[in-house]
DNA sequence: GATGCCATCAGGGATTTCCTGATCTATTCG
DNA sequence: CGAATAGATCAGGAAATCCCTGATGGCATC
């Protein structure tokens, strides 16, 4: 009966999968392929990897993690937004922050899904995202209608929600361990460049020298998981 | 059939896995199930059901995942270790920091892996750590071994032992997020002091920079809660 | 009394931080 | 529409730091 339903569309939805864990790839794959409407077209762990396998495989949705081995995911939807406007897009991270989720609509996204959560959920995911739907996890609509309700402060006295895009990405990379130069080099930037980024993050955030920057960038990438 | 040859050979050896990541748990069953020797005999994503796993199923090796849903896996290791002698333990994180290397191998596992690596890395580990030996991923052993490269030998203690106490009592500062100034105006020493301070405690911690020195001594101080 | 470790500090070139702008673009708003 | 606002990019320059080498004195241990 439900499979009837699936063969009757003959042809299987193709999925892109954009994750830097090899771990996390396999599972997807292995939870993919027992649903039989969908298969796996292609996988990969980086950015360029991705623009690559888009272009060659045309998949219908691609299924994206935020942390790539050569960059930013928000980075990457936006670029595949722009060239393919018709392809779905569904993140998957294993940061649980509401502000990523918004980020990741925003930058072109149709849903938003946890790591965290039972595999199965991801199946309800995709089918959702290639319905035409914006899919979230649970917890993390919980955690945005919550989030009104008594704003947190996660980290520091003041809120990261209110860093540019630009600043997340950089913040971030200061949380990993990396130098200025290093930054500059990754994100193809001046280092001039980032000294202000870092210095508008450490304004919002209300720090006043970079190893207050340091630390509140390690502690909250820490925190998230 | 199947089985009987199995009986007859070799008996299959069994592997608990404990990942709070549904989606690694699953990637790590479908690699570990390709391969002839291996099988897994249970999973979790949690502290509580691992010992009542390890208590029921008596299985041969546990891949363990630091970061769990109700608890610290250092933690873990430990109460297997006590209980379970004989129970080998491959730890797989995601943190590439040979900082949690060095403590879950002092905590009684056999090895570590992290999951940005190869899923066939997984196989070899596994098979390693059974057949006794210490099994440590590629990067984390140039680490240690860099870390270890002004010392006569490498002795399993963790690094951070082999701090003087004032050494320690810098570290421990440069963890709050203190500017060197700072450091040296609150112990009444020349700056000139404390930059040599910093200086060993990068050699022996096997640190390169600033920055990595910065987010080590962020970890180390948040872990002490 | 030689050796090693510790704590203290200095010199000096390379690098980063930190402050103040400046330019261009996109978006919002009256 | 024009103005205002915010974001992203980069520069100049003084101050602070990083990072290397090396030095001195104290205090153990063997």
């Amino acid at each position: 009966m439900r499979s009837r339903r699936w063969q009757l569309n003959a042809r299987k939805r193709t999925v892109l999968i954009v994750d830097d864990h090899p771990l996390v790839r396999e599972g997807l794959k292995g939870v993919i392929g027992e649903a039989a409407d969908l298969t796996v077209c292609g996988e990969t762990g980086k950015i360029r990897e991705a623009q690559d396998l888009a272009r060659e495989l045309n998949p219908d949705i691609a299924i994206i993690d935020l942390s790539l081995e050569d960059g930013n995911g928000l980075e990457l939807i936006r670029r595949l937004k722009s060239r393919y406007p018709e392809l779905r897009m569904l993140v998957c991270s294993m940061r649980d922050e509401s502000l990523f989720a918004e980020r990741a609509i925003n930058s072109g996204a149709h849903g938003y899904i946890n790591k965290h959560e039972v595999a199965g959920h991801v199946i309800d995911a995709l089918r959702q995202v290639l319905a035409g739907k914006i899919y979230l996890s649970p917890d993390v609509v919980e955690r945005i209608i919550t989030g009104f309700a008594h704003q947190k402060q996660p980290t520091a006295g003041s809120s990261i929600d209110e860093l540019s895009n630009r600043e997340l990405e950089v913040f971030w990379l200061i949380g990993q361990g990396r130098s200025t130069t290093e930054i500059a080099k990754q994100l193809n930037l001046s280092v001039k460049t980032v000294e202000t980024h870092r210095e508008k993050i450490k304004r919002k955030l209300g720090l006043t020298s970079a190893g207050q920057l340091m630390r509140h960038a390690v502690q909250w990438d820490l925190e998230q998981r």
